[in-house]
DNA sequence: TTCATTTCTGAAATCATTGCAAATTTAAAA
DNA sequence: TTTTAAATTTGCAATGATTTCAGAAATGAA
């Protein structure tokens, strides 16, 4: 299920948000777009080193919030104590498990959809449904 | 329509939820109940220290984490660069302005929040649902 | 190639939050 | 009321994730 994607797919998808590709903006993109798994920039960090032997921690916050202002990323603060990234910016809930720690992606009901289309007074360009609790291994 | 909460209902509430009642805790649970501007813990802090000129900052840390964590008051990581604080634990939105940083609460639709709490799998103790954009007065 | 611009890097700085030990307060017993 | 032990609060120092900064490197245009 893991989609490969090339180099030129990520470079085209970064050049159309209108940010220019470099080695470390199409590694990390890629990345984030090939490993759902909600990462921190230091596990992006850790994940890439050994392709780019340069890189350091600070490309990798800068590069991140780059792309999160540019849509292509999302930023998720379920947690309170770490910040972690999420490459799929479709929108889609989140559940973190206050046992294992592990954040798992939930559909969000037509119902939510919905309602958030529903609100005057307000231009949304961003929505985060965090539920928390115990999974099913943990409760 | 601001409620005033009177010592002993707040001493009360406390002792309900197992928490001791201190000089410090009635007067910030007190602040949480009957200002719902979402403060940060310094806001809290400063705002009591006339009433309480010995309380310290660390304090206001603490009782937040406790009452948090006793479920009288819910922690609100809508922004990533500073925690806010939220007296009414009943379910509901909170939109924030990406102009002037104001946070709105939204009403969810009774159905919506029943859905949230019977999800296959977890056992939710929490909803937080973040919306972001700009206000009627900054779009 | 040269120049101008953008991007990357590593180290240092920031700052909200937490840890800790001493001081104070509380509540119940005597 | 006084004593006593436990709980709470305080102030300051430490923490650590994140950000900033200035120089170095890479890039693209001419």
């Amino acid at each position: 299920m893991k989609k490969k994607y090339t180099r030129t797919e990520l470079k085209a998808e970064l050049e159309a948000a209108g940010i220019r590709a470099s080695v470390q903006r199409i590694a990390i993109l890629g990345f984030m777009r090939e490993n759902p798994i909600h990462p921190t920039a230091d596990v992006v960090y850790e994940a890439l080193r050994d392709e780019i032997g340069s890189l350091s921690l600070t490309t990798v916050y800068n590069t991140l919030k780059l792309l999160v202002d540019h849509g292509l990323v999302s930023m998720l603060t379920i947690d309170d104590t770490f910040r972690c990234f999420d490459g799929n910016v479709d929108m889609h809930a989140h559940f973190m498990c206050r046992g294992c720690k592990s954040i798992y992606d939930i559909e969000v009901p037509e119902e939510v959809k919905c309602m958030l289309k529903g609100l005057d007074d307000f231009k949304v360009d961003e929505v985060q449904l965090y539920i928390k609790g115990y999974c099913k291994n943990c409760k």
